[in-house]
DNA sequence: ACCGGCGTTTGCATCGAGGCAAACGTACCC
DNA sequence: GGGTACGTTTGCCTCGATGCAAACGCCGGT
């Protein structure tokens, strides 16, 4: 590696003079800056990045943590986060976790170290706000998901009222035995939220669950929607309408329920949630929630920026736009 | 932030000291490391990354280039590469450019930079072998697809041939009028091998390219494999069926395909690439060239975890396993 | 000839941690 | 009791770049 040193040495200054030249700081006479620059090119002198960030106490990374990044949702919003950071001039490092405790923790604690990262976006699966006190880091944390981590910033959806309007479309469509897909019992708060809102839908136009169909559901994957469609029908008296949790849930039980020799959206109408890009091509085509995901990005940005900047704001939970997008699957 | 300094003062030891029982090292006698990591946890200090990497010269950061990330090929892939980067101690940073070149020399040129990187994984699009030569970083480089930059490692998937055991798939079915879907003019690498490996398979079976059965094609998007089906079938005579040159042209394909009222395989049959997850849960499900991400992962961080030790060794290509997975898209 | 002022350059200290080898202290042995 | 050996602790220097303020050189003005 050249050192500012040894570029110092060949074009006969001082090392401070090459860090004027690079810098474009104040006044550097006309030919020593030309001295510098031709040193600097010959021996093909960089900057250290590292010896910068120790100095200047920023690295310009923003860490990302996330599920995972197969999960089409996820992926996009990853695309909107690096491209909202690249136009900020930040580099966005992504962990994927699978939603496993102990490695959340473990990319908290190591951010928590003397900040690689200048700030942190977490959309946790298994953390708590213990895990999360008890390994502060001093840079910003931003939330993304239901985790309700008092004290830091918050950016989500109104998953309530979200599902709610997907339900309420299933409604108005004349479904009446609607089911739903994507209920676990972990404590969830993405999971409780849809479930609520899908319940409070129903109670609002007089219907009830139907039976088995609230059943249990061991992920957000493909496999796991086609397995409970299949339990759906095998079940006798199939739902007439599927909520699904995700996407990917749907995407399962459309092909579960082609499987079963149901039509969509005639036999069975579907709506999942994300509106991924999936959802578009396929066949039939994915009515679907659409969270605004570059507002999230962007808003993400923006309280982390300000944090940087020094602003001191209270924390504060913003509440993201969707709306329901209508395709075919739910005979739109 | 706290330093060693502060927890040296409250422990009543010199700054040596501290860095001595945080590192687990020598002899330090128990009194004494009771007393510093009391210390350290009452000021609640954090050893410094930043200052550790300037020391020591290793970010643990390894810089992975991609085109995209929705692509599941990528977003799988990168997966791979996260879970195998976190296994060795690695952090993977990810970064999109769009196959733009100027992003992609941009990244270049920021890791060629004091080595914030420890290495760089390129999948480049835009990039020539030129861009990279005049912007050189001191870190290893692995380059994934078929930009060929001569003296770096490759780690690759023979393309040619894996386009023409597709094709020669298709062939056996029985299919005569085998039309490709992928084909640019852009000097793309990916895109001419397998162009080459379809056209090889044809010649070997004695069939010629069916009318209009070589599109050009705007990218590697759903929305590409449907409008370039809907051609082929407006144009009259259309295929038998397309061989795509990845999962999200011929999932965009089976789209388009269900929309025109040919059934598939019956009507046409469809294989694509890259094996992705959608494809396994499409109606139907596709036909596909599943390349082994996981070896590609494997290896690449195992080249880099060599030369990160110091080892002297020749670039080489590696050329990574493939098998053809075969579903009901092609009659499977 | 001397002085103030400006443009330019430089030395020194600093960021936080690690390598090295010296210094310290105690205990053991002869 | 003195010397050695070992276990333990410490100072000092380095990594590469930046902030600060002093120092330098050169100019014109009086």
């Amino acid at each position: 590696m050249v050192t500012r040193r040894e570029v110092a040495a060949a074009a006969g200054v001082s090392v401070r003079t090459v860090s004027n030249v690079v810098n474009g700081f104040v006044h550097v006479a006309e030919p020593t800056r030309r001295r510098v620059l031709e040193a600097v090119e010959q021996l093909g002198y960089r900057p250290s990045e590292m010896a910068r960030s120790l100095k200047v106490g920023r690295t310009g990374l923003i860490g990302l943590m996330l599920p995972d990044l197969e999960t089409p949702y996820f992926a996009e919003l990853t695309r909107d986060f690096v491209e909202e950071g690249a136009a900020r001039g930040f580099t966005v490092v992504i962990d994927q976790t699978d939603g496993d405790l102990e490695r959340e923790t473990s990319l908290l604690a190591r951010a928590a170290r003397g900040g690689l990262f200048d700030a942190l976006v977490l959309s946790p699966i298994a953390l708590r706000a213990d895990d999360v006190t008890a390994r502060l880091p001093d840079s910003p944390l931003v939330f993304l998901g239901e985790t309700d981590v008092p004290g830091f910033d918050h950016v989500a959806i109104d998953n309530r009222e979200a599902a709610r309007v997907a339900v309420r479309h299933l409604v108005e469509r004349g479904h009446r035995r609607i089911a739903a897909i994507g209920w676990r019992d972990d404590g969830n708060g993405t999971v409780e939220l849809r479930t609520a809102g899908y319940l409070a839908a129903l109670e609002e136009a007089g219907l009830a669950v139907p039976a088995g169909g609230m059943p249990l559901t061991g992920g957000f994957g493909r496999r796991y929607g086609a397995a409970v469609l299949h339990s759906l029908v095998d079940g006798g008296d199939p739902p007439d309408a599927v909520f699904c949790f995700s996407d990917s849930l749907a995407l399962g039980a459309l092909r579960a329920a082609h499987d079963a020799g149901l039509r969509v959206p005639d036999d069975l109408a579907v709506v999942g949630f994300d509106d991924a890009e999936d959802g578009r091509y396929s066949v039939p085509s994915l009515t679907s929630v659409s969270p605004d995901k570059r507002w999230i990005a962007h808003t993400a940005f923006t309280r982390i920026a300000r944090r940087l900047a020094g602003e001191d704001m209270p924390p504060e939970t913003l509440v993201a736009p969707f709306r329901l997008v209508v395709r075919e699957s739910s005979g739109g």
